[in-house]
RNA sequence: GGCGCGUUCGUCUAGUGGUCCAGGACGCCGGCCUCUCACGUCGGUAACACGGGUUCGACUCCCGUACGCGCUACCA
């Protein structure tokens, strides 16, 4: 399908919770359609619901935003902010008789939806305030009777092509004459999207499956208005491994959460991409450019996806491992310095030896935690040794002699990589051992650990000294 | 309850009437590599929800059933 050429898009999140994965998903989607088709991706906050809303809650989806690197277009629109123009709205669908005050309260709205539960399950608004007279509702206004407005929904149906589901049709039998204008003067979400989507030229609204539903009205609102419909496209949604809607029961579902727990901002968008969108080839592994360049929203899936959080660890994995070092070490000196390993001055003053570190260390982690989780000993000698490791390669009296005769060679080899490893191949050839022999017990030593980056690498940028006394350390403890 | 939407390996997906005894990826299992782990590599496991049509032919089109999700607020 064609695509306009310079669409205008918008993510539009409300302020209740910090932003989650369904969320970030459909501003990454967004972004993506706008960036691919040369257009403007705008960010606006709908905060009409003062009770729910928190400023300190935008800052944060904010953040997330920036940290995923998704760059919006221009100043973002506070709703809240455009409330007079939303009540123009509203009254001006009133004199055009679009919509009607109902002064129904909500006590009365309640015990009507009630009754209605039990009985029919029709729980619509009845409409008992859609024929009143116009003396009547100047009269009770004038009264100060509290009342909202509601829009007249006309008969027919409502029929629109979505970009992604193809053909939605629905029956305005089906709609009930829903509020606009709430008592309070505040506009309902319906309205306030309607306006500020015109107002901002919008072109694509691109959103969350369970908007789906509202769309009617809304094309309703835009019709009333005598102003032009924007293309629609509904992604469905994120789901938990139960098949619902992903929920802080199962684990980590906010952008946060994950970006503490080690992801790194390219794993999560190029995840979150593959999650109800593919590209058409079997590529996996995409940067946001790459994403940019094969978005289309003919590629969205029409089901809804379970969130899978091991594929998600295994391309986090994969990004690391291709990940310029230098730019690696930054990444992960954060974690260093917070489980108090090192701290920034010797990062800083040992570009070499952090360079090291993390080269030996990124092909088998997964999570930039894990730089610190499995770590460590590159920065301290070991104080413990693992139990299975040692009920494996060190509890034979072998072992210390092994390393005992490996001293006094260590003290005088040359220390390089190679040296090193001929240095104890051939230690372990004169005994006519195995090479592993000696080699197992040398990385419980110098790791404390069964599992290390290959032991010459290690002993070669831990440095002499430091290989020597991990040994002598390691001797005073073999039982 | 009503309305809307959906249903391909455990999970993410490719597939737009014949090229599909269904392809890729994660996971899982096994081989190779090897000082361990990881990487890499080779191989294996595993799916068209069900029932009716339409058609020479259906994963692909139509209808129904089941199941799931969403909406049904003076929430967004």
């Amino acid at each position: 399908m064609r695509v306009q050429r310079n669409p205008v898009v918008r993510f539009a999140p409300s302020p209740t919770g910090v932003l989650h994965l369904g969320g970030a998903r459909t501003a990454l989607f967004n972004y993506l359609f706008a960036r691919h088709h040369n257009g403007r991706f705008l960010l606006r906050i709908e905060d009409t619901d003062r009770v729910r809303s928190a400023e300190s809650v935008t800052e944060s989806i904010l953040e997330s935003l920036r940290w995923m690197g998704l760059k919006w277009d221009g100043d973002m629109i506070i709703q809240s902010r455009r409330r007079d123009r939303h009540k123009a709205f509203c009254f001006r669908l009133w004199e055009m008789k679009r919509a009607y005050p109902c002064f129904c309260t909500l006590e009365t709205l309640r015990r009507k939806r009630e009754i209605a539960e039990k009985n029919s399950g029709d729980t619509r608004y009845d409409g008992t305030c859609r024929g009143l007279e116009e003396e009547e509702v100047r009269k009770r206004i004038q009264n100060g009777e509290s009342h909202v407005l509601r829009f007249r929904v006309p008969e027919g149906e409502t029929v629109f092509q979505d970009r992604v589901r193809e053909r939605v049709q629905v029956s305005h039998d089906t709609l009930d004459d829903f509020v606009i204008l709430r008592s309070d003067g505040m506009p309902v979400y319906q309205a306030a999207v309607v306006v500020d989507d015109h107002d901002m030229g919008i072109t694509h609204v691109i959103r969350g499956d369970d908007h789906l539903s509202n769309t009617p009205k809304q094309i309703l609102l835009y019709q009333a208005a005598g102003w032009p419909v924007p293309c629609f496209a509904h992604v469905p949604m994120i789901l938990g491994p139960d098949k619902k809607r992903l929920s802080k029961r199962y684990g980590a579902t906010s952008v946060e959460a994950y970006r503490e727990a080690g992801y790194l901002p390219q794993a999560l968008v190029n995840y979150l991409a593959l999650l109800g969108w593919s590209p058409g080839d079997n590529r996996e592994i995409m940067t946001l450019d790459e994403l940019v360049f094969s978005f289309s929203l003919e590629g969205i899936t029409k089901n809804p996806a379970v969130f899978d959080e091991t594929k998600l660890v295994w391309l986090n994995g994969r990004i690391i491992s291709g990940m310029d070092s230098v730019e690696l070490v930054e990444k992960a000196a954060p974690w260093l310095i917070d489980s108090g390993l090192t701290d920034e001055d010797f990062i800083r003053n040992n570009p070499q030896y952090m360079i090291r570190f993390v080269e030996l260390l990124k092909d088998r982690i997964r999570k930039l935690k894990d730089f610190a989780e499995k770590g460590g000993y590159f920065f301290r000698d070991p104080d413990q040794y693992d139990d299975k490791a040692c009920k494996k390669h060190w509890k034979v009296p072998e072992s210390g002699i092994r390393l005992k005769t490996l001293l006094p060679l260590l003290k005088q080899t040359e220390w390089t990589v190679e040296a090193l490893e001929k240095t104890v191949r051939k230690a372990a050839d004169e005994q006519q051992e195995n090479a592993g022999q000696w080699i197992h017990p040398l990385r419980i030593a110098l790791t404390g650990f069964g599992v290390s980056p290959g032991i010459f690498e290690l002993a070669a940028v831990l440095g002499r000294d430091s290989v020597l006394r991990r040994i002598q350390n390691a001797l005073k403890r073999l039982p």
